[in-house]
Formats: C-alpha cells, structure tokens, sequence
DNA sequence: AAACAAGTGTCTATGTTTTGTCAACGTTTA
DNA sequence: TAAACGTTGACAAAACATAGACACTTGTTT
C-alpha cells in the first residue's frame, strides 16, 4: 500500500514544477487536493497528492483549464493527458520540411527553446529546459517528442552546416549528461528482464544507447548502459554475465563499413539466443547486414517499447526470420 | 556485532558536512541521534550515528524539513531521496580547505568503495558512493582525492589487463555522468573569467576535460565545457566569442602524434594571446611541442587552481586594485 | 466590434512557525 | 594557556500560511 509519507510544500514545488502560490490557489478556488495539516497549520501532502497535482499540471499544459479538470479522477486525468499526445506515427525526417513534431504544441514550443538555448550556447538554460520538459510531460514523451527531435535536427543542422561544431557538441554534452542522470534512478524490479545497452568499436556517439536504455526502462526493463565504442567480445560478454535478454546498439556514424559489418556479426554469432536490436540515424546503412545476421532494425525510438514486449512476451528466442503475419 | 569505533566532534563535521552547532540542535531538537559520552560528558559519535547524520543531510539539502523526517528510520530515509530523482546536487561550501591532506584515510576508504562497485559492475552504488563522498569532503576534494585516483588506477588497471573493458566503460560513464550533473551548478559571477574546456580532436576522453572544468569552476572562474573531440578551429573560435581567459586541453589516449600536435599548434596559433593549459594522462607524450608552442603543461590537477590564478592575476585588465584584505 | 464577466496565475502585505547560527560562559583536553 | 567541546538562551533568516489585489486571457453578451 502508499506509505503515508508526508512532504513538505518545499518538496512538492520541487517534484511538481508549479509554485507555491499556484498549489494554494489551485486547492483553494478549485479544491484540486485536501492534504493534511500540522498541529501548526502547515501542509503535508502525501504521494497520491504529488502524483495528482502533477497529472494537472501536465493537463493544463497542454492546455485544459484547470478549473474544469480539477474535479476530474486521476483516471480520468490519464486519458486526458494520453489522448493528447499522438505521438506514435511514423514521421520520416523530410529533409526539406522544417517542422517535425506535429500536432504536439507543448513538445514543439519546448524543442524550440532548446534549441535556441544552443545557438546561444547557453547550457545552463538548455538544462533547465529539459527538466521543466520531463516535469510538463514525462519521461516518455520527453525523451520521443523532445529529445529525439532535437537531436535529430541538431544533425540535420550540423550537416547542412547551419549549426557550428562547437554548438552541436555542447548540446550533446549536456544531453548527455541529463539523459545519465534520468538513468541513474534504475529501480530494479527483481526478475525483470536485462537489456545490455552500448555502441559497438568504432562508434563514440553515446545518446542513441542511452535513449534506447531509457526507453527499455520505462518499459519496465532492467537495464545495464556501458558506454559507447565497446568491442565485439565486451559486449557479448556483459550480455552473458548479467544473463541479458537482448541487446540495443546504436549506430550514428557511417564509417568503415567492413569493420563495423564484422563486429555486429561477430556479436550475434557470440550470443545466437538473445535478440540484437539496432537502431541510430546511420543504421540504415547496414541494413543488409542486419538483415543478414538476424538482427532487428528499429527505425524509430517509438517503435521499441513494441519490440521489447513482443521479446518479453513471446518466447522469441532464436527465430531468425519472422515474417509478421 | 562490530565493535563501534568512536568519533568525536570533530570528525563527524567533517564527514558530514554539517557545522557543530546543527548537529548538536538536532539532536537537542529532534532527538536525531543519541550518541554515548564520555565520563567527561564529550559525545562519542558511532558510524552508525554517521551515516544517519549524512542521509539527514542529503535529505534535507533536497528539501525535507529536518523536523519532519529526523524521527525516520534508515531505511525510510533511504527510500525518501531515492525518490527524489533529477535534483540539481548539493552545493557544497568548500571553502573550508586551507591544509591540504597527504594521508586522508576518508578519501581512500571512499576509493576503494567506489572500485569495489566498479568491481561488480554496481553503478548506482557508485553513484551513491560519489554523492556521499561530495558531501562529506566537498566538492574539491572529491575532485583531486577521489575522482581523479580513481580514473587513474582504472586507467592502470585497464592497462594491465586487471579490469575488463566493460567495468572500465561503466565506471567512466558513470563519472561522466556524475561530473557532468555537478557541472550544472555553474553560477555565474558576471565579471569572472572565462575557461574554455575540451579535448582536441581525436581525443574521445572527457573525464579529464570535465575535471578541469570543475576546477575551474571551483576557482571562481566562469566555465564553458564543449565536450569531446572538437577540431582546432572550433575551439579557438569559442575562446574567441566567449572572450576566454584561457582554454583547457585534455589529452589521454596517445594516438597519432604528428596529427595531435598539428593540432595543438594550430590551436595556439589562432589564439596568440590566451594560455593553453594541458593536461591528462598522455600529454606528457607531447611535452616537446607543448613546449615549443608555449603552452602550459599540467601534471597533477592539484597544479591548477595556482595555474589559473597566475593568470588571473597576470591578466588583471580593467580592474581596480584591492586595498582590503 | 466593443463591453463585460469569468477564469487564472502572480504579486504584495502581514503574521506564524521552523531552523540555522551565534554569543556568552563553563569544562575538558592537549 | 589555547583549543576544542558542552549548555543555554536569543536571534534572524527562511519557509509557510492567509487574504486580497492586480493583470492578463478567454469567452460571452450587447
């Protein structure tokens, strides 16, 4: 059951993202939540309370009226806040469009900041923003509506020579680093399942493993990020050890193809029972080897938390050719 | 049953970071400790009592209220900042380290904590080891104490074969996640100087670059960290826009010496009248032409903060002199 | 289109509670 | 004797609460 921890109001403006005068008024005028009181008078609110007022928070958001959703159940909040984000449609980077995420206002306006906040190197306000990002719309939405969008506009920029160098790099540096505190909160659930997440030889661009670690993590996964540029045995290895269920590597950078081609097949001929799954911008270009060792191609971040339940819930194990139905 | 060393006063600030005078108002207060005494009535602290007074610390640090949560068990407390995930980290007064320590058993236990978790492979407990060692020695010390001889005895143990590549990749991810967090905190004085913080191109390894960035940061000088691998021309047009007092160059990996040191010319080149300041583990390799092109050599990162106050002092442009002390 | 009303977040003013710090002064330790 | 530790009482800053005013947006009515 809910420990009846009780919070502060210090904590909840941390854990919310609303300030304090806002959760007064909101409880006030519109009776959003009934916390406790001290002998002395001061709130305490409990963890339903925290996980309520931040459904409304994410709600109005995105653009509900508080006043109408305040009397809603946190159920009904849910749906509210799922049937807004429409996220799981393909949208193929179109080279000459210039808008990505459509139909998600908050997700864009919030890429848009980002994104200035790199042109203007400011990392500190980039941070900022992504926190206040995860807050407004979870973990989900912010590592598929923001953060991947950003990253792949980044590059896009950075091909076309729109973006200096130095600015695509400070942008990676601090997502790197917010996307390894998101996954420091590993809550491991015992008997979940293990994915082994890294880059192979040859590859330094960390973010793709991380987003597809983080991805695996909030579909319940237990799993174990290893940083980029390991080496065929290594990973293979890891996997054996912490007896994985698969294993996601990411390919960004399209370099000595032979190379790269021979350590992904010397990965899957080192673990012929676990699923290899492969994603990343430069991915596409080893289709035919991925293809070849029986490797899955994941196109797109929203397409992997649909992999890894057909792993978990099928006995996948070493069907080389699944033709879907 | 563990004999129960006892700590005095002394002690126990130090490792917890807390002045006297709250430890002892908790306890009065909130009955957050019961240690023993002496027969002269001195309090004689167990390690135990320790480590509540740190996970009160940290806890109050992300907002509890002392009085709330000092009648918590351990376990409780424990699960309450685990809660709490994405807070920017404790900023830690360090002012407070006018003698330098040869011996610091604190330190070393806490290293070899932190490669015992590395050992098994354990990164939260590495994390949480980081963040208990932050608290208790602040923020210089677990830079020049703890982080940087733990990098390089992994270093040396990669070397020598006795730690897979696997540990060696997770434990620097999970330092450079951590450094990356710390480095958050950059508040920015408005007339400081500026370094700017890299690794040139060819050069993967951050963890050095953060390092001196933090150092930096430590001094008082306003930091810009531009991740990895960045070409010479982007670095100096950074210096350049960012009017940079100086620019820290980390190399580790002895690579391809002449493209290196092409590099590294060039980079002094474009940016005659900046200090260049270089260091990590390889850079000894290029002493000769960190020589010949007139930058400064940094051996131990203990060096730095001497180093960047010469400059500081040397540079000294529109400023008045200071006639308090 | 203009005017009005309601909804909503923020701000100020004022009072209470909580909490860290300090001064004063006595005792123990080195 | 100087430094470290102890107790007590007092104080100031921070955190929290309430009430009311204000500005801005939105939607409805004239």
């Amino acid at each position: 059951m809910l420990k009846n921890k009780n919070y502060t109001m210090k904590v909840v403006t941390q854990r919310t993202g609303l300030t304090q005068h806002t959760i007064r008024v909101w409880e006030k005028r519109y009776g959003a939540v009934n916390p406790e009181r001290t002998s002395t008078n001061r709130r305490l609110y409990s963890e339903a309370d925290i996980e309520r007022l931040l459904l409304l928070h994410r709600a109005t958001a995105q653009g509900h009226s508080i006043g109408r959703i305040a009397p809603l159940s946190e159920e009904e909040l849910k749906t509210l806040i799922d049937e807004h984000s429409p996220p799981p449609l393909v949208t193929q980077p179109d080279s000459t469009s210039p808008h990505f995420t459509q139909g998600d206002p908050t997700a864009e306006s919030s890429v848009q900041r980002c994104l200035d906040a790199i042109a203007v190197m400011d990392s500190n306000a980039l941070t900022r923003e992504l926190m206040d990002a995860e807050i407004a719309m979870g973990r989900n939405r912010l590592l598929v509506s923001v953060i991947d969008p950003i990253m792949n506009r980044v590059g896009q920029m950075w091909s076309e020579g729109t973006l200096r160098v130095a600015d695509e790099h400070l942008a990676t540096s601090v997502i790197r680093t917010f996307l390894g505190t998101m996954h420091f909160n590993n809550r491991a659930p015992q008997g979940a399942p293990v994915l082994v997440a890294t880059t192979p030889a040859g590859q330094w661009h960390e973010i793709g493993a991380l987003l597809a670690s983080l991805t695996a993590q909030s579909a319940g996964w237990n799993t174990l990020y290893m940083g980029p540029n390991l080496p065929a045995e290594e990973i293979a290895g890891a996997a054996i050890a912490h007896s994985a269920s698969a294993v996601a590597l990411s390919i960004i950078y399209p370099g000595d193809d032979s190379q790269l081609s021979a350590e992904l097949a010397k990965i899957q001929r080192a673990l012929p029972d676990i699923p290899l799954l492969i994603g990343g911008r430069a991915a596409l270009h080893y289709k035919p080897t991925i293809d070849e060792i029986g490797a899955h191609y994941i196109g797109q971040l929203v397409l992997m938390p649909e992999l890894l339940s057909e792993i978990t819930s099928s006995n996948f194990y070493n069907r080389q050719n699944i033709d879907k139905d």
